[in-house]
RNA sequence: GCCUCUGUGGCGGAAUGGUAGACGCGGCAGACUCAAAAUCUGCUAUUCCUAGAAUGUGAGAGUUCGAAUCUCUCCGGAGGUACCA
């Protein structure tokens, strides 16, 4: 029996494959292919059932493509850097380098009682000093690059030199230009320009602060106010920090998202991150400078009646204006020369769009309010409709004076028509030329762009990112300052810049920032010079200080994917043998990437964006990292909450009547379904799954639940099919004799038709179900069949499956001695092959296309959609023989007597999963 | 509010324009057994019920000979996002 049987299969199997070394892959003129799992932070608590579905069905994919004679490339390494990483060492009070590699030896071993066939020869974490080096590398290169908004892309600055040094080029607000022939010199300081250029670079910026994490955090590690890990309260407050200009890849970020093979909720997330949106920047004066504004709608400029900025608009020159305040400037509105007032108000952002906005309050409710609250004078642009007037009036005239009160006094109606609609007539435009709505929009565009007021332009929502954390744990930036704080690289052969070991790690909790690595002052301070523009230890004695803020740990998951291709090259962080082998010749490097969608724009972004960057300086040779992208579901589990709103474990729960009790207790909890996770203490441990039915079981059970995607809840009663089959599995196959045959030759070649289909297609649920049916349906199957049968099961069940083959391997050795005029009817070259190999270097099964069609087919009639008969043809015959057929059927007579037939149809099955030809014919009656 | 996804038996789910409910769980009946478990066999959408028929994929309309599948409107659920100019 199968279950006495378990762990005899699971350790032959185990045995047999360690001495095989099978999931090693070294370069080869194989096709390669690449699949991964999002990089694991290595947390302290462990896998959970959760995390299993991505890494069950990466597997099985890779042991699938093996077969398919691929050369797989499937690794896992960890990203043992960071928040998540720190906090668990400072909570259990140990330093994180021990509690990282307690973590990551603890999740090594779950991930094998998975059995998962990872190259365990290519791990490695991002803290080690030989992988960090390299992040450390990336990002001097960084450093010593810009973008060339002419070109599209990133350049070393050496080039930037060169191009000013022509003449030919001038910068303007980070911008590069051709200049006009005359201009020979520039009148900045070049240095001033340039490091107004690099791609990485120090600003003084308002940040997000983190108090109680004690660090600052990016845009994308914000969530409505809270910060994503922890949710803990931030604020802004201005600090200078490490930036990267990833606003300069906005454009490509966005537009290649259209090539990718991803999901579309992840690709719709990452466009409304970007936020790309066309509109019209327009300039007012004043007497204190230039306010540039954009807008969506610029044919409402006449509506204008002030200015709204932020208060640390530049405009107010350093002045500390307090929000939502009258500043005393006033502006020229560019149609009309009328003086307006500038306010400031609070919800316009100095870090978005230009900080300033054109005010509308007839056609912008935030406006509207605002005007009213500060008194200040409303102006109608366009009409809204009557039905909209009487909504929203609220006084009283005749109805049909009610567009002439809208016009002359929108301050009478209770909010901002902020629909679409024809221009009020106004003196400057002859309102017969506004006619449509798009017509309306472009001619007052064409009038202000005209008189040069302004100019259309792509703004995004996309801002740069912050790349200074102050924290322990995570790569030191290769970075020192001089006495005056000047800036200058480490050079290239002095990295990697080691962590110190510190015993005083901790984050200041807070509102004054202080990075841990200031507190090792010997680390801190280096004696050397600067030699070309860099610094070295070697030569000198003069004094600088080290960088002490870390990087984040988005930086090390940035291009890991990359390292698994090399993961011990000293001497290039990806040698370029191996980058071009194994990259893919598709859009993406990576074949396919599985993981969840939390990180829809935090590392998918960043990692494309990191990309993109080392394909402009020819280090990759995709446009993108990710060709495929595959987010799988979550698994839920319900949690139970006792009368004081505190989580029980589930080990202390038992259900009855579908309602949960404490066992300690015998109290009634409330049952709330949701996330698994150690805080909801609803965790269920795999080991637990696998140690009670066996590892083939629980990897079945995890595949069939649902389609991959699906977020599914977790449930264990079912997983007793997947017992059953597997041990009806081990009495089927393990019984089979020499010369069985099968009792339906065309079904295994059904059979690995169709789940050769599902598998190519991540439908593991259905593959397996048709495995299943196999089972059910064949009373009597061939040695040959019962192979190919396991060889389709190895990828879910590779235990099994592997015990079952060699059983018969040594079978096969057994029939060697019998007598030749018995193996008659064998193929000889499936006993060599069962000989000498393991089931995982066996190929995938083929089928003979010929064997999956039947004969004759039972084919259902419809009339007029209906199923009223069924009749049984043969599959080749034509269809008006087969019209005849069905009309001297007395069933079908009966149906249609006395009435006409308009149309009848005989339909063929489009192929690729049916066997059958035809399906289906329909009489169409006129009655 | 906006964007993306989603809604099918008692439950997980099949079926992507052509026989709705594959496969699994559960349930019912039978076999084996002193008995139970395990296993095996059959049945299991609903209603009238012998046959046979009618109804049925969140609700309503539409396209079609034919719709779970395509289109529109509405309702429910999940995720994302927002004083976004």
């Amino acid at each position: 029996m199968y279950r006495n049987k378990l762990k005899e299969i699971e350790n032959k199997s185990t045995d047999f494959w360690n001495k095989l070394q099978i999931n090693k892959s070294e370069i080869s003129n194989k096709e390669p292919y690449v699949i991964l799992d999002f990089f694991p932070y290595p947390s302290g608590f462990g896998l959970h059932v959760g995390h299993t579905l991505g890494y069950i069905s990466t597997d099985v994919k890779a042991r699938f493509e093996r077969m398919n004679d691929k050369n797989v490339l499937y690794a896992m390494g960890f990203d043992s850097f960071g928040l998540p990483a720190e906090q668990y060492a400072i909570q259990t009070n140990q330093h994180p380098e021990i509690t990282t590699q307690q973590n990551i030896s603890n999740m090594k071993k779950q991930l094998k009682a998975l059995a998962l066939s990872h190259d365990e020869s290519r791990t490695f974490n991002t803290s080690d000093s030989d992988y960090y080096k390299w992040t450390q590398w990336m990002f001097l290169k960084m450093y010593d690059s810009f973008f060339d908004n002419i070109e599209g892309k990133a350049k070393p600055i050496s080039d930037l030199v060169e191009m000013l040094d022509s003449g030919k080029f001038t910068v303007e607000n980070g911008k590069l230009y051709k200049a006009s022939n005359s201009v020979k010199s520039i009148n900045k300081d070049k240095e001033e320009i340039i490091s107004s250029m690099r791609l990485a670079f120090l600003e003084e910026v308002e940040v997000n602060w983190c108090p109680k994490l004690g660090t600052v955090l990016s845009n994308e590690e914000v969530k409505n106010g809270l910060s994503e890990r922890g949710n803990y309260p931030v604020e802004k407050r201005p600090m200078k920090q490490w930036m990267i200009r990833i606003t300069s890849y906005a454009e490509r970020l966005n537009k290649q998202l259209d090539i990718l093979d991803w999901p579309q909720n992840i690709v719709s997330m990452q466009k409304n991150w970007i936020g790309e949106q066309e509109g019209t920047e327009i300039v007012f004066s004043t007497k204190k400078g230039d306010i540039k504004i954009f807008t969506t709608k610029p044919q409402t400029l006449y509506g204008v009646t002030f200015l709204a900025i932020s208060s640390k608009h530049p405009v107010l020159g350093g002045m500390k204006v307090d929000e939502n305040k009258f500043t005393n400037i006033y502006a020229k509105h560019p149609i009309t020369n009328e003086e307006i007032p500038i306010w400031t108000a609070d919800y316009v952002y100095s870090d978005y769009g230009t900080g300033a906005v054109m005010a509308v309050p007839a056609h912008d409710q935030r406006d509207f309010e605002f005007a009213k609250e500060n008194d200040i004078k409303i102006k109608s642009v366009l009409k809204p409709d009557y039905k909209w007037l009487e909504e929203n009036y609220l006084g009283s005239v005749k109805q049909s004076e009610i567009m002439l009160e809208w016009e002359n006094n929108p301050d009478k109606f209770s909010s901002a028509f902020e629909g679409r609609g024809n221009l009020i007539d106004i003196e400057q435009f002859d309102v017969n030329e506004f006619l449509s709505i798009n017509k309306e929009k472009n001619k007052v565009l064409e009038h202000l762009l005209d008189k040069g007021f302004a100019k259309q332009v792509k703004m995004f929502k996309l801002r740069d990112w912050l790349f200074s954390r102050q924290r322990y744990w995570g790569e030191p930036f290769p970075i020192v300052y001089d006495s005056s704080g000047k800036v200058f690289p480490i050079c290239e052969e002095e990295l990697p810049v080691e962590l110190p070991k510190q015993h005083d790690f901790s984050p200041r909790e807070g509102n004054d920032p202080e990075a841990p690595l200031g507190r090792s002052a010997d680390w801190k301070s280096v004696k050397g010079s600067i030699v070309n523009g860099k610094f070295t230890s070697k030569v000198g004695n003069e004094e600088f200080t080290r960088e002490i803020n870390t990087m984040p740990n988005w930086a090390g998951s940035c291009w890991y994917y990359l390292r698994y291709m090399d993961p011990t090259n000293k001497m290039e962080f990806i040698s370029k043998e191996a980058m071009e082998y194994w990259s893919s010749s598709k859009v993406g490097a990576i074949d396919m990437y599985v993981g969840g969608a939390e990180h829809a724009v935090l590392h998918l972004l960043y990692a494309r964006f990191w990309h993109m960057f080392l394909f402009d300086l020819g280090y990759v040779k995709n446009k993108e990292p990710f060709d495929k992208l595959l987010n799988p579901g979550m698994i839920t589990a319900d949690a139970y909450k006792n009368g004081n709103d505190v989580y029980i474990d589930i080990n202390d729960v038992e259900i009855r009547n579908k309602k949960a009790y404490q066992i300690s207790t015998g109290e009634l909890l409330v049952i709330e379904p949701g996330k698994m996770g150690k805080r909801y203490k609803n965790g269920i441990d795999p080991q637990d799954m696998c140690d009670k039915y066996g590892i083939d079981v629980f990897r079945l059970h995890v595949m069939y639940m649902a389609p991959i995607t699906q977020t599914r809840n977790w449930n264990s009663d079912n997983i007793i099919g997947m017992e059953r089959f597997l041990s009806k599995v081990y009495s089927k196959i393990s019984s089979i004799k020499l010369l069985d045959t099968d009792s339906d030759e065309n079904l295994i070649h059904k059979t690995i038709k169709f789940v050769t289909k599902e598998m190519e297609e991540f439908r593991f649920n259905t593959a397996i179900a048709t495995l299943i049916k196999f089972v059910n349906d064949s009373d009597s199957i061939s040695l040959s069949t019962g192979l190919s049968f396991l060889k389709m099961l190895f990828p879910f069940a590779p235990h099994l499956s592997e015990y079952l083959y060699q059983l018969h391997r040594n079978n096969l050795s057994i029939f060697d001695e019998v007598p030749d005029q018995h193996k008659e009817g064998l193929d000889s070259d499936l006993i060599d092959e069962i000989k000498n190999k393991s089931i995982c270097m066996s190929k995938w099964p083929e089928y003979d296309d010929s064997k999956t069609k039947n004969l004759y087919m039972e084919m259902p009639i419809t009339i007029n959609g209906r199923l009223r008969d069924k009749i049984n043809v043969p599959v080749d015959l034509d269809e008006s023989e087969i019209e005849k057929l069905v009309m001297d059927r007395e069933k079908i007579k009966s149906f249609v007597a006395g009435k006409n037939i308009r149309k009848s149809i005989v339909i063929k099955k489009k192929d690729p999963k049916d066997p059958d030809r035809l399906i289906s014919m329909i009489c169409n009656l006129v009655i």
